[in-house]
DNA sequence: TAAATTTGCTAACGAACGTTAGGTTGTTTA
DNA sequence: TAAACAACCTAACGTTCGTTAGCAAATTTA
């Protein structure tokens, strides 16, 4: 199933590998003309700035993150079922885009304003989905911790590291992983 | 207890905050030398490139690593203590200087060779200390998990994350953060 | 007090950077 | 078939980069 992308899909694509690899700072125009087998100058014909790549990218992913726990999240479900659901769906975008993920995990903060602030705020509520759940679940004695925004943000790094490691050829699928980390994590919530 | 720092230590100092904060690539001598007060070719005379700051900043750190976990193994201890132990020791050494780790744990990908191949290899090294353990507790049945890299891998994400966080004013302290998270992540270890 | 060391300066180097201007070629659209 | 567009080129711009050379002043050591 070949996809046919634009040639500035191509350079997205391309880009996005580059800044995974070697950061974007660290990344040259010329770099990333060289993968692609043209000269600098002619990206800009697809492109405004080199900046423009990493915007796109990071929004994108922010949208998908979004978009993964809206479908996942079941409502009338316990705070357990929940975050099972929105690990699962964190993960499945996670695993299935590696590069575009270390992108928005580590490269945001080379955004310029307004752009890096837009970003954190973005940020910030996809958490804040999480948290919710861990305080609900907190409440209704399901979790036993001390602090739904540490619970959080152990659960969010345990989760974003995947990328370093995952490889769609690996021995555990994308299914497994979410299960197995769901697992992991959840039994670590609800123990004291 | 003012410690006094040669002018060597406080370039290595100042520029580990700007290596953190914007990257190694993005960080300019130029900008280093105005955080000093000094003009940038005034740091050769005390360094021999920019690279040699990264470079002092992650073996050193990666020598605290190692240090921490070797004083704080205690061998004839199950391998939930000894998982506990480690756990302890690593969060120490985080949250005592989140710059260093921060620079230690991102940017060690800028090293040129040898010294990247070197890095890798001790940090291989020291979580090969961790699976060690996780083996031993897998195959004593006190933890129920599939892959021992697999969970070191979650482990250490679960804790790598402290250093974008941690402040020492803050309301808990390194080591209840270091007793939440050891009890959250074994618990997760145990269970099925 | 003389010598050595530390710490800094100005000036400048060559290289690499992101980006623009202006043009050519081949393909698609009206 | 003419016009529009897509995709790329060469050449060059102004800027920033890490770093070196050579020198000056202050402080420490012998």
């Amino acid at each position: 199933m070949e996809v046919i992308l634009s040639r500035k899909e191509q350079i997205e694509q391309t880009a996005t590998a580059l800044f995974k690899n070697r950061g974007f700072s660290a990344t040259s125009m010329r770099d990333l003309a060289n993968q692609l087998g043209i000269e600098a100058a002619s990206i800009y014909s697809h492109i405004k700035s080199k900046e423009e790549i990493l915007q796109r990218v990071c929004f994108r992913m922010a949208n998908e993150f979004f978009e993964a726990i809206d479908q996942a999240d079941v409502r009338n479900a316990s705070a357990s079922e929940r975050l099972q659901a929105a690990i699962t769906a964190h993960v499945k975008v996670l695993t299935k885009n590696t590069e575009a993920s270390a992108v928005f995990l580590h490269e945001w903060r080379h955004l310029s304003e307004p752009h890096h602030a837009e970003f954190l705020a973005l940020r910030n509520r996809y958490e804040e989905h999480f948290r919710e759940i861990t305080r609900e679940g907190i409440k209704a004695g399901e979790f036993k911790v001390p602090d739904e925004k540490f619970a959080v943000l152990t659960i969010l790094s345990a989760l974003n590291w995947i990328h370093t490691w995952y490889k769609p050829e690996g021995k555990m699928n994308a299914e497994e992983i979410a299960t197995n980390l769901a697992t992991m994590l959840l039994n670590g919530l609800k123990q004291t």
